[in-house]
RNA sequence: GGUCCGUUCGUCUAACGGUUAGGACGCCAGGUUUUCAUCCUGGUAAUAGGGGUUCGAUUCCCCUACGGACUGCCA
């Protein structure tokens, strides 16, 4: 068997969604799992629809996800340039050997004219007008024009686009691996355009040409393509060319209702479709991102390989390598998923629960950096060894633990109310002179003497707690009290409880 | 409208034609507990409908319904 190539073909006229990551991810893992090769090939063969940037977001996407490729934009390879706008000379030669075939055509109607085509189509009574065997005879193209005109017209620099000629009663069938085999009849295609009059060839010649001459073996991409795929196989066949296997994935759906993903909706429902924040260029609407949302590229790539495909198993958990090992395209399903944003947090909190204490702490650093803040990488460490179980995305670092490294300016009111007592700062002091006189001040000592204390003075325990957590960190939430304690230090600690009390104490009478 | 694709718990899904239809997320209940979590235990909940084929259909076939994609000189 030949070796595997596949290719990840996104269109730079915005940011990739999360079904194109895992369109990429799935070409992806299949040749990673086969040995073979993964390339990334920019189609920018459309100039109207450029973006700035949107090629760049492409290529630093797959590299947050951990999804890399051997050839292509940027890394170069045996078949550069990757970018179809800088192999436009090529495809011209292919449209020609097919016109000189007879499997295309020059056409020179202009858009009004083509409008005007669809308009008397549908007064008469045709529900989808198409440029075909049906109407191809009433319009200016040279199967209609002489040769001499033709060629006249061509000489003159009018603008044309070339046209493939759909054969007129033929079965085309596609071979796909997920969906088996699809046929649809000649009679239902169009003469699609291959060949725009601005030089360029369109999505079906391009993909055709370079899937062909990249020796791409297998094109994996999304559904939205199967309509097209009997055009697809139709053009290997003219060209003289074995096509590639085919496998069409199921749609990435919306959470509520039905529908494919689409842009809108991650704003709308709350959560990222893009692996990475975006700024549109021209509106400067920001889109939020997986990675600045504070997901794990592991989680994120995990919860996508599961959209959709399934090892058979009950495992869950899948790291890269266990992907690449486990994938296998037959397993991918047919039907559409729906996303689920709930599951995507299950899966990242998963993820940081296992990430070491000093994995974790870097994501910290990172954001107390942003803060202003500098700390010590071990403190930091410590803080998410206590902290960790509470975090499902990476903000919440900061949330559950700011206290460590600022103090709080104010106290929950309600938290106050619930638990600042006249007693309390009585009792406050003497817990403090308590933890005062502690020698090892190590959690589990703390807590030994804390509760000790609770039970000596016949207290309540969640009354105690409650109020001394709430003096150190301003409110109710955080880890154990006890491994605040230790952490905060002593100092720190009665500090913090007489800063409380002085703030505190005329208030709750 | 036409063509094509699809349809198992709310969601992601498993099940050589033979299972009490399994797992996970969510949700609910209980346990652990100083908040919130974690953790543990248990529970809720599905084969779209109708016909066939078969000793036996979630599984194969047909019809219906529903959903989706496509229907550009966009990809």
């Amino acid at each position: 068997m030949n070796e595997v190539r596949v290719r990840f073909a996104p269109s730079p006229t915005g940011p990739l969604h999360i079904g194109g990551v895992r369109t990429a991810l799935y070409n992806y893992l299949f040749a990673r799992k086969h040995g073979g090769k993964f390339l990334l090939r920019i189609e920018d063969t459309d100039q109207t629809r450029y973006v700035p940037g949107a090629e760049d977001y492409i290529i630093e996407s797959l590299k947050w996800c951990g999804i890399a490729y051997d050839e292509g934009v940027g890394v170069g390879g045996p078949h550069s340039p990757y970018r179809q706008s800088e192999r436009k000379e090529l495809y011209r030669e292919f449209a020609d050997v097919l016109i000189n075939t007879g499997k295309a055509y020059y056409a020179f109607d202009t858009p009004e004219e083509l409008e005007a085509m669809r308009e008397r189509l549908k007064a008469r009574g045709v529900a989808t007008p198409q440029y075909d065997a049906f109407t191809r005879g009433e319009m200016v193209n040279s199967l209609t024009l002489s040769k001499e005109e033709t060629e006249k017209r061509l000489n003159s620099g009018e603008p044309f686009v070339i046209r493939i000629l759909i054969p007129e009663n033929e079965e085309i069938q596609v071979d796909d691996i997920i969906r088996g085999e699809v046929k649809v009849h000649s009679s239902r295609l169009d003469d699609k355009v291959l060949f725009k009059s601005d030089g360029m060839p369109t999505y079906h010649l391009a993909n055709i040409v370079d899937d062909h001459l990249m020796e791409i073996t297998h094109v994996i991409r999304g559904e939205e393509w199967l309509p097209s795929a009997p055009l697809h196989v139709l053009l290997y066949r003219y060209l003289g060319w074995e096509a590639p296997q085919f496998a069409h994935l199921p749609l990435l759906l919306k959470p509520d209702g039905n529908g494919k993903l689409s842009k809108r909706d991650g704003d709308r429902l709350g959560f990222p479709v893009f692996p990475l924040r975006w700024t549109d260029p021209f509106s400067n609407e920001v889109s939020s991102g997986y990675r600045e949302s504070g997901y794990l590229p592991e989680a994120f790539i995990n919860m996508l390989a599961f959209l959709g495909w399934n090892p058979g198993t009950e495992q869950e958990i899948f790291s890269m390598e266990q992907l690449v090992d486990a994938f296998s395209i037959e397993r991918v399903g047919k039907s559409g998923s729906k996303f689920d944003p709930e599951k995507a947090k299950w899966f990242n909190h998963h993820y940081i629960k296992e990430l070491t204490d000093e994995n974790l702490s870097t994501h910290l650093i990172d954001i107390l950096k942003e803060k202003g803040i500098s700390a010590d990488k071990s403190y930091a460490s410590e803080v998410c060894r206590i902290t960790r179980e509470r975090v499902v995305l990476l903000p919440d670092l900061w949330n559950q633990s700011w206290f460590f490294f600022t103090e709080p300016e104010s106290y929950d009111e309600k938290v106050v109310q619930k638990f600042w007592k006249p007693e309390t700062p009585a009792l406050l002091r003497q817990l403090a002179a308590v933890l005062d006189a502690a020698a090892d001040f190590s959690a589990e000592s703390v807590e030994t003497i804390v509760k000790a204390f609770i039970h000596d003075n016949e207290l309540g325990m969640g009354q105690v707690m409650n109020t001394l957590r709430l003096v150190l960190v301003g409110g109710s939430f955080g880890p154990g009290v006890a491994a605040i304690i230790a952490l905060l230090g002593k100092t720190e600690t009665l500090r913090r409880i007489e800063k409380a009390i002085q703030s505190l104490d005329n208030l709750a009478i």
